[in-house]
DNA sequence: CAGTGGTCTAGACCACGAA
DNA sequence: TCGTGGTCTAGACCACTGT
């Protein structure tokens, strides 16, 4: 009476990995089709793409449908630095990244209301950015401003403020105080395809919302990224030294 | 030539969500089984299963084997609060909330000895927690102290410290700092039968490493929760207000 | 033991990408 | 057109939970 039999996609899925991570399979190189791969270790296709889809969710593997699958080339982790607002400075000083920004005016409604604390049907000026690194993206943001807040250099293309958008930084007014909630949930089938990422996937997603000192949300903003290419560090300093367990 | 069919089991992932969303089917209420949903859907079990694995991810069901597929109670939203390094006051005070401590001694090392900046083999101070609420696991935590750095009083069961573990809370001397790394990522195998969730779902991971005014290492913890339960939300005051968006 | 979910198969057909 | 991954099936067998 030994211990039970492990899943046959865990060996497979667990083979794959140290051929991966050994360099027996290169970055970028094309894995053999699964027919062939399901040939290879008598099992069926349907067992083998369980196992590339667990590698598939931990970044090790790409799956691009009518090509084939591929060895993911390691991802530089980008790292989101919280109560600043932006991306870190390595990647937000990179000069392959390139961020698609629309904007428009929309009326405030539901959530987003009750996020900014404006009544219903408000405008808000509204950016939705891409941020791009060559063939990958690396997350993607809708920032809402209050329409009466919103500096007008932000519709110049050249502004500072614009560049910021690049970063992902807060816009709008001096904040007082920036209040991320951080949570994680599978892709939206809109953030699945936006960010080329299977439903599997997990995203790492950031609201944001910047008060200023007289408690007006100067503004809000919904972050979304990939999970595993992504880290959020938040930083806390401890003026006041008191102990701060006790009950 | 209308759109293409969409993926069968996302209708029937739809039509559930709906039955559940709308209160057609209870919270707590078991599902009829794989077998016969399949049969009433006419597709096949495993893409039944889907559906259903969907489901799960989303937090709307729970499987549990041999037992069947339940309607998920709407878990209340655990939040974790950074900076101060603990549950939300609502839920650290719940009395149905129970924990299980395990403390050891263990030597530091690989990633550990660079985290809390030790040499290897250091002795540290180790409080594996878990966090209980009836049948609920909120989350695991595994909490480092360097053993000279250990207030004797945490090793009384009865201390505010001890009680502090309830809440995830930081151990060891006032920190000067605290730098928290958020990320997701699916669950190891040991996380996955730990917190009873699926391999799908993924864990939200928080790195907290404490530093004092020396710029000692006072604490590292290493928190899973379930993605689906909990949120973390970090607040930033900006003492100083300077224009932090331009270059 | 019976009933449940968990894994697996062999083969079919569809959708995408590059010729 | 061909080769690729994506979805689906019908049925088999295993593992867990309760009686």
């Amino acid at each position: 009476m030994t211990g039970t039999v492990p899943p046959r996609h865990h060996d497979i899925a667990a083979d794959l990995r140290q051929q991966i991570t050994t360099g027996r399979l290169q970055p970028g190189e094309r894995l053999p089709s699964e027919t062939v791969l399901a040939q290879r270790y008598a099992i069926s296709t349907v067992t083998l793409r369980r196992a590339l889809s667990a590698l598939q969710g931990e970044g090790l593997v790409e799956k691009i449908h009518g090509k084939g699958n591929f060895v993911r080339r390691p991802h530089r982790k980008i790292m989101y630095v919280g109560g600043w607002g932006t991306l870190d400075p390595w990647t937000a000083a990179e000069p392959a990244l390139r961020v698609s920004v629309r904007s428009s005016t929309v009326p405030a409604h539901g959530d987003l209301a009750t996020l900014l604390n404006v009544p219903l049907g408000s405008p808000l000026a509204e950016f939705s950015c891409l941020s791009i690194e060559g063939e990958t993206l690396h997350g993607l943001a809708r920032i809402y401003v209050p329409r009466d807040l919103t500096p007008a250099a932000v519709l110049d293309d050249d502004s500072a403020d614009r560049q910021a958008l690049t970063r992902f930084a807060v816009l709008g007014p001096q904040p007082a105080t920036t209040q991320e909630t951080v949570c994680t949930r599978p892709p939206t089938p809109d953030e699945s395809s936006a960010l080329r990422i299977g439903t599997a996937a997990p995203v790492l997603a950031v609201t944001r919302v910047s008060t200023d000192s007289a408690g007006r949300v100067v503004e809000a903003a919904l972050l979304t990224f990939p999970g595993d290419r992504v880290d959020a560090v938040f930083t806390t300093h401890h003026a006041n030294p008191e102990r701060q367990t006790s009950a």
